[in-house]
DNA sequence: CCAGTATTCAAACACCCGTTTGAATTGAGC
DNA sequence: GCTCAATTCAAACGGGTGTTTGAATACTGG
């Protein structure tokens, strides 16, 4: 239309909205400061709060600008599939496909910074931050609802609970593997350690596996809360293991000012 | 070498740490600060710092302490499991009862504070914050190599790289049931929903099924939706997705022409 | 009992945070 | 050219942060 491609005012704007996405995933939320988003977008501080007039609203307007993105791919893949499949329901494989599979192939995109903002949601996920917690479930109740209903019935004979429940876990595997921390070095040296295209079909056939595995013993024999006389409850409770003291004895000879090991701490 | 275990002084500390692990899990680390946790553990802020040190140092005292219980309980069962079998590789499923299974037990123990710190490190396994990353990634390590052997072999057949990628996958899983968190709401109102003891059976057939999952298929290693050949239904693949252009040019990502009008709000 | 160390305490320090202000700068329409 | 609103800017404000200080207290060994 008759917007030129650089207007100067809208382009503060998506600076910021750059800067932040890129440090928020790389420090944290509440680690980054407006200080160093608008450094990093060579805009003033008070420019931050003219446009988004606050940090949660820009905080908030991040979001909102990845999710409309993901979303709207998910919805649109998901009803070409239910279109193709005329009113039969679709296969468990198809309806992971609309809602992982895109979601891998947005996190692929580094150049518009799907990448950087799929790892964002990754993290955020699991943000204790009230508020946060609840825009991300509003921003997200219609595609969860849609996805939801096709589960059901792709998986007619399973109970819905379960499905619930394998959702649930199936985006705790997705969020951390984008997440891409590795806060266990597991994965250090693989190839391909954070490129959404390598993980892409390992992790679609591993989620598809865990959502087909059998449904959990009603007796409970799978369980685990009673392996018979119970494995580790064994010797009854966990003692106390003797206080490694290795590297914090320091603390308790303490004189007075003692710093235990002043060659700490960074990243803030 | 150590005080003894019920000096008043020594109370002190176990207050502070117990009173940070549970502000940590509510708010998270960079949102408790040092005059929360002291005030909720009836202590002076400069006590803190006399017995850690500094607020990185408790971080890690808390962790340290957690992770020792953890450790030695995952230790302890695989050790068990592999004297019983006398030199035979263990079957998957033990394998994963003893890392995953031991995880859950010691997160339904509400009493110890075993709850809140799985929790908390469900959570914080997806902390960008790089000083945590290579602590608990040091912390981890001896565990983590135990168990990657372990699950060598019980799965001979299977590719190392592709058992470590579904390690991965099969912690973001646990993680991300364990954080507790939900954000988007899906298992609101089911029974059980932050009880270890209902999710563990689910949970613990979810991974095997996931883990003993078929192995993605090796010839297309980019595309996303791949099974070039043994795709179920022969009739409506999957196809890739097209290409989202359409938003390099789109000017209705955002609503533009935003008004300044801030209106926010602050819940932190 | 006293000596002396281990622990607590209130107060202050320097720094960074998000936010606000009011003036300067820009750019389009008449 | 001028006007007027939209946008940027440097500077400051109040408040919270982790950390430090030096004195007061609690406790243990002789």
């Amino acid at each position: 239309m008759d917007l030129a491609p650089s207007r100067p005012e809208a382009d503060t704007r998506r600076r910021i909205l750059d800067a932040a996405q890129g440090l928020f995933v790389r420090h944290g939320l509440d680690a980054t400061s407006l200080r160093m988003i608008t450094a990093h977008a060579s805009a003033n501080i008070a420019a931050a709060h003219y446009h988004f007039g606050s940090k949660d609203a820009l905080i908030e307007a991040v979001f909102r600008r990845g999710l409309a993105r993901l979303n709207e791919m998910r919805l649109t893949e998901l009803e070409r599939l239910e279109r193709a499949a005329g009113g039969s329901p679709l296969k468990p494989r198809q309806v992971l496909e609309a809602f992982f599979g895109t979601a891998l192939i947005l996190a692929a995109d580094r150049d518009q910074g799907g990448f950087d903002f799929m790892r964002l949601l990754g993290r955020t996920m699991s943000d204790p931050n009230q508020f946060i917690r609840t825009f991300l479930a509003a921003e997200y109740q219609e595609v969860v609802d849609r996805f939801k209903s096709a589960l059901f019935a792709a998986l007619p004979e399973v109970p819905r609970e379960e499905i619930i429940w394998r959702l649930h876990f199936m985006l705790g595997a997705m969020s951390y593997a984008l997440a891409g921390t590795d806060a266990l070095r597991l994965a250090a040296g693989l190839a391909g350690e954070d490129d959404p295209r390598a993980i892409a079909p390992r992790l679609m056939s591993f989620l598809l596996g865990g959502l087909r595995a059998p449904l959990p013993g009603k007796s409970a024999e799978v369980s685990i809360s009673d392996t018979p006389t119970s494995s580790v409850g064994a010797n009854r409770r966990i003692d106390k293991p003797p206080r490694q003291t290795a590297r914090a004895s320091g603390s308790k000879t303490v004189a007075r000012g003692n710093p235990p090991a002043p060659g700490h701490r960074s990243s803030k």
